[in-house]
DNA sequence: TTAAACTTGACAAACGTTTGTTTAATTTTT
DNA sequence: AAAAATTAAACAAACGTTTGTCAAGTTTAA
């Protein structure tokens, strides 16, 4: 429908599936619909993508791609270990401003059960933990506390995806203006409260482990 | 199915529905499989809840219902702002463990345009917000900084649920034991993470506006 | 260097299934 | 006997996929 014929069908396809995906939801989608709005006949999607699902797996791989990279370059570029939190954060919100929908998607459907991602899914969340692990660990967490690091790293995850996954609640209800300002601010906050927050819980951590040694 | 004929075939229904929609996604469960669940004919679920989406919204009454409730105790029962959020904490946590599939249901189908459950969203959404603002503020922010209230309130909310959402994840890949101790040094972490960390934003604040007057 | 065989990209039509809902009849309860 | 609860059967609509077709290139064989 609205998009044209410029880009390739396969890609033309993707673009359309990842904002109705946004928008509606995987399973409320159809690829009738998604033929509709890239402009292509229906059978081109099985054709390309073999199946709906494969259109998803296509969505997950690119959203993995790109938000791997991000936090790769993230990583090298920090120095401290406060500057590489605050880089991090700026990253991912930039990346989300720029991909709001691709990472809207991903964020949705990663816990929905897909047998047929669920390989794709524990390869590239093991790939992600990998790299994040890496920046949390230097504030003086135990290294061998996956258990809080598991908490810790998704928590900051979340924060980040909620803003962007509630943007037409916060718009409605805070009326709020989602500008360069508004998103300076909100990736200042962010950091703050999870660098402020980290040192807590390690300073926590170690009260206690002074106690029961 | 699974499900005895203990209960009244309405519960009954609700039940199943709220164990499927949390596994599955609303859109992707049918009525026919919720029928078979809750071991009820079909035409009940129209006959009880008016229809698909009926059920969803009744499954958000409720979690609504539960979840404010839960909300006016937490802020009862806190004395200090500190003590507030801990027992808040507590009490969300406490709620998820007993409610986890009606609280990921809420989680994941919140933010999905229904245009027949917009009113009731919006609605529970405000007074939400509306008991949860009331506590954040004891923290010496700007009453009328709701643009920070809403960075801050959905990021303490998005921590606690994307635990209780990633639960397989962290099981399978963190090696997770979700026992009392465990949810213990979560609401612990979480509280420590979110007190520290707001602090810290409203030092942040006060330091800017001292500045720039 | 033709001719034949094959591949690729695109398409419409139809497939069988599943969707949510409704109707009308039947059983149970009051 | 009236009301409420429950059922089976059937509905049209929407679903994702498959099939067969066709034109335009490309490769292979003669």
């Amino acid at each position: 429908m609205s998009a044209k014929n410029n880009r390739e069908p396969k890609q033309r396809i993707l673009e359309a599936a990842i904002s109705l995906f946004a928008q509606k939801g995987f399973a409320s989608v159809g690829v009738r619909e998604i033929a509709k709005e890239s402009d292509v006949n229906i059978a081109m999607i099985s054709y390309y993508y073999k199946g709906k699902v494969g259109i998803l797996k296509a969505v997950l791989e690119e959203f993995f791609e790109r938000y791997c990279q991000m936090l790769r370059d993230a990583v090298e570029e920090g120095k401290s270990s406060e500057e590489s939190i605050r880089v991090l954060i700026n990253h991912i919100v930039d990346f989300l401003r720029g991909n709001t929908e691709l990472g809207i998607v991903a964020y949705n459907e990663l816990p929905i059960d897909l047998p047929e991602l669920a390989a794709l899914k524990a390869e590239k969340i093991t790939q992600m933990i990998g790299i994040m692990s890496g920046l949390i660990r230097r504030f003086g967490l135990d290294h061998e506390d996956t258990r809080l690091l598991g908490m810790i790293g998704p928590s900051l995850i979340s924060m980040v995806f909620m803003n962007f996954r509630i943007k037409p609640i916060l718009r409605n209800v805070f009326k709020v203006k989602f500008n360069d300002a508004y998103y300076n601010e909100f990736s200042e906050t962010i950091a703050t409260l999870f660098l402020n927050g980290v040192n807590g819980v390690v300073a926590m951590k170690q009260k206690k482990s002074r106690k029961k040694p």
